[in-house]
DNA sequence: TAGCTCTTGATAATCGATTATCATTAACAT
DNA sequence: ATGTTAATGATAATCGATTATCAAGAGCTA
């Protein structure tokens, strides 16, 4: 991956645009808007790349394929929509979080993750 | 799944003996301790009828295969730890946290997840 | 305890996700 | 503009998890 290729253009556009985690798929659907050949297997050795270079990273929620996101964003959390199914970025994040574990286990990270519907699908 | 069989027994005395999410692999090693013949086979179908009848239901967590526990506990949370990749069970619940989503999202359930070291990984 | 048939255990098959293959296309250095 | 070769796109192969298959074993009823 050292050229500048289109295609990879086009997967960096995609995540400068969507603040949120996309999963390959999405990036798929949103990069054919800007190159129509892309082709599935060019997503994942783009995605393997730019997470190899530490320009998106992945991001696990229960149950679901990894998505990626945009590396740097300052600590967040995320929203899964049940009607549409994205992944929304959550700026909030619950106080004294490490506090909740019993005595004797030392906690170094943790993860939530809020379910529900988004303003779109709210009214629909 | 009529039958009073020794293995779906051994099952649900493992699910009975340990108050945390299992794996499909844990149910097993656990599982032969009481039935040494057990196989993964039988481990998945009780889990699968078990689950049918609500006697469990399965847990997800973030880029791991499904784990399942007993049903009817409280709400909680879980920690899994990174030394020994056990989960366990969380009684403590972050307050508010319905009111981290922005404005226009409505939240109806949530999932936290620790991680870290457990006692026993912490000494070792 | 005999017999019916559900359950088990070994393993082949399947499933969704991801990676490998390879002929073709296209960056980019000259 | 041209040659080199990395990247692409179609798709076959692979991977881990789960389900299906089927002969053998064992609950349960009479």
């Amino acid at each position: 991956m050292e050229r500048d290729t289109k295609q990879r253009r086009a997967i960096r556009e995609v995540f400068t645009r969507e603040h949120r985690p996309l999963s390959t798929d999405e990036v798929l659907a949103a990069g054919r808007m800007l190159v129509p050949s892309l082709g599935i297997a060019t997503v994942y050795r783009n995605i393997n790349s730019l997470s190899d270079e530490g320009w998106i990273h992945s991001v696990e929620l229960p149950g679901e394929p990894a998505r990626y996101e945009r590396s740097g964003k300052p600590h967040h959390h995320h929203f899964i929509c049940r009607g549409c199914g994205l992944a929304f970025d959550i700026a909030a994040c619950p106080a004294d979080v490490e506090r909740l574990a019993p005595p004797g286990f030392a906690v170094d990270a943790h993860e939530l993750v809020l379910y529900g519907h988004c303003p779109g699908c709210r009214q629909a």
